[in-house]
DNA sequence: CAGCATCCTCTTCGATACTG
DNA sequence: CAGTATCGAAGAGGATGCTG
């Protein structure tokens, strides 16, 4: 536990600021929450990371539930934020590829923690 | 990654079902998005885990910009989710203590996840 | 195949003021 | 100290239909 406290400390460089951040680091929640906290957002980033590259229907497929709309809107929320990088496969016929930038595959143990988390703590399926 | 990946299919004992979790764990997202969905969720839970057991004044005061009303909606709801425990110190004064439960203290990982992943590919103070 | 436009509803959040 | 009540603005998300 503690340990890794401690690791999460080391990554900011520095002295003086860095107590400051402890006490409050609003940026970090600001941003994240603009990612993880969209509905479609994080099962986008987790087939992306499980898949690799995706066109847009075979992303469809797999997040399970979602619109067209919705997909749409959020790959270009996720792009706008630097998460996710779209390439215009073929133009005839149309086809495209969506995948995780680095700042979008950095997302990993967050998913991960995430995923643990579910499955460890969850109520779904806890009494089970 | 392969192998953090693997360990986190290990949690999921048994072998049928293992499958159909892999390809669309929707309990998962559905259930993390009510802590990383919400404005303050997030930061209070990182208060809690920071600092341990606070009162509901001493916490207004660490989550830095939330009124009373959207404290006291979101201790409710942690509560609800049982992520929250509330116990009540003394009633002249008036005197409450808010800390995690098990199940919100598992989400310490996430919570480091999230810290790191902005500090180290956050937009804020990137180019510093 | 890969989307966008429109409409509509429900929720979330903030501001302000008041209570035991 | 520890909240609740009320109001209003904004946004998220679903349904449906259309486009290049």
């Amino acid at each position: 536990m503690s340990s890794e406290s401690t690791a999460v400390r080391q990554v900011r460089p520095g002295g003086t600021s860095s107590e400051s951040f402890f006490v409050e680091p609003p940026a970090a929640f600001d941003e994240v929450q603009d990612v993880l906290g969209r509905k479609w957002h994080l099962r986008i980033v987790y087939q992306l990371l499980e898949h690799g590259p995706l066109g847009f229907n075979a992303l469809k497929e797999r997040v399970v539930g979602i619109s067209s709309k919705m997909l749409s809107e959020s790959l270009t929320r996720l792009e706008d934020g630097g998460l996710v990088d779209r390439e215009l496969v073929s133009d005839q016929p149309l086809r495209v590829e969506y995948s995780l930038t680095d700042r979008g595959a950095a997302l990993e143990p967050v998913v991960w923690g995430v995923l643990r988390w579910s499955v460890e703590h969850g109520t779904t399926s806890e009494g089970a």
